[in-house]
RNA sequence: GCAAGGGUGGUGGAGUGGUCAAACACAUCAGACUGUAAAUCUGACGCCUUCGGGCUUCACAGGUUCAAAUCCUGUCCCUUGCA
């Protein structure tokens, strides 16, 4: 496996939260090109849970994949995004999460240093430290609150990987910057977070404003307050046109479950398009015999008319949404391909 | 032929005197989804509307009533049982 330095050139990693990128084997999400991908901290020490995962010789041969570098996220966006729930019950403090999964009734805790235990167990190349993830509009206050918080844990994370010995076996570590929608606590965050010794910089919290643009204001103030020559990693972005924005600022690394749920939900991506969406479930499509996306080459487009896809998605046929995941899949790299060339 | 039960919007199916343009589901037509709680969720779905309302509907035709999808009479269909 030759693999080029992390986020020199932009990547986009498909989400394989559960260890999955859903709808596809891992033969599939070959085919559309790409090679890094993201797990999830969080669910995997849920299900099958690290030592299981450390046992069968880490994630990368778990999912046997090899193609690129595995990123595992943190958790701090599911300890966010899972109390909001209301099956689940926990509470956040200093220290870190504890939480009751509403499934099995077990309780988990996620601190600073058990998220990167558990990470350098998953056998993940990059890691991220544990950060307190909040509500796109919160009060000041708040907001201050996640950033020291985010800081104190950052800051304990880092001492744990070291003492782990991620950095002797080359692993790399992130952090996420917060601080809502406030640039100061923003700036902040950044620069303190800019003294630790971190490999990348992630852009954290909600990554859209109440009416689903990029908060392009706050990214900027995060790439100009961050060191040069480490990755930046702009978390859960986003819509191709997003990714374009984001990448003009400097970030070279991107997610999103957009791309995979969007195919499963009938959201196709085009080139053909103008704001390169396509509807696929739309009646206009039902006699539509042209591909999804003309200069295409995936499986969907080579094989399949957009009445075909159209008709799979309606009737809630899973091949049609492997199909509609690897075509948008494709798309993503494709993108990706087009913002390394210029 | 006799007996019993039925006929409700694109479909299935609630409702059995007023709070009914009619539950709910499906289908249909749109929309949303941004470090996956998501093969999910939201809206529209008789007709018209200056979005306040207005109008026409529950097999068909009459009738009772202030008021009927709901009660009565007749007609036409359907299902089941008995001949």
């Amino acid at each position: 496996m030759t693999k080029e330095k992390f986020g020199e050139k932009i990547t986009f990693m498909p989400d394989a939260t559960r260890g999955a990128v859903r709808f596809l084997t891992s033969n599939q999400l070959k085919e559309t090109g790409t090679k890094n991908v993201v797990v999830n901290t969080l669910h995997l020490l849920i299900s099958p849970g690290p030592d299981k995962i450390e046992e069968l010789g880490g994630i990368h041969e778990f999912m046997n994949w090899h193609e690129g570098y595995m990123l595992s996220d943190s958790g701090g966006f599911q300890v966010f995004s899972l109390l909001h729930s209301k099956e689940w019950e926990g509470k956040i403090d200093r220290d870190g999460a504890t939480f009751k999964s509403p499934r099995e009734g077990k309780i988990y805790t996620l601190t600073p240093e058990s998220s990167i235990e558990i990470q350098m167990k998953l056998g993940t190349d990059i890691l991220v430290a544990l950060d307190d993830c909040r509500d796109a509009q919160i009060e000041r206050k708040e907001a201050e609150e996640s950033v020291h918080r985010t800081l104190e844990w950052a800051q304990r994370a880092l001492a744990h990987f070291e003492k782990l010995g991620g950095r002797k076996q080359g692993k790399l570590i992130s952090c996420v910057v917060q601080g809502a929608n406030y640039l100061d606590l923003r700036e902040y965050c950044a620069k303190e977070l800019s003294k630790m010794n971190f490999d990348g910089y992630n852009f954290g919290g909600y990554v859209v404003n109440d009416k689903g643009k990029l908060v392009l204001e706050e990214m900027k103030v995060v790439i100009q307050n961050t060191p040069k020559g480490k990755f930046k990693y702009a978390m859960g972005v986003g819509k191709p046109q997003d990714i374009i924005e984001a990448a003009k600022l400097g970030y070279t690394v991107f997610d999103t479950v957009l791309v995979t749920r969007n195919a499963r939900h009938g959201t196709l991506y085009s080139f053909d398009k103008e704001d390169y969406m396509l509807r696929i479930k739309n009646a206009r499509y039902s006699s539509d015999l042209a591909p999804i996306d003309s200069s295409c080459d995936c499986e969907a487009c080579k094989n399949h008319s957009r009445a075909y896809i159209h008709h799979m998605i309606r009737i809630g046929e899973a091949t049609g949404m492997t199909l509609a995941t690897i075509h948008n899949l494709m798309f993503y790299q494709r993108l990706v391909e087009k913002l390394n060339r210029v």
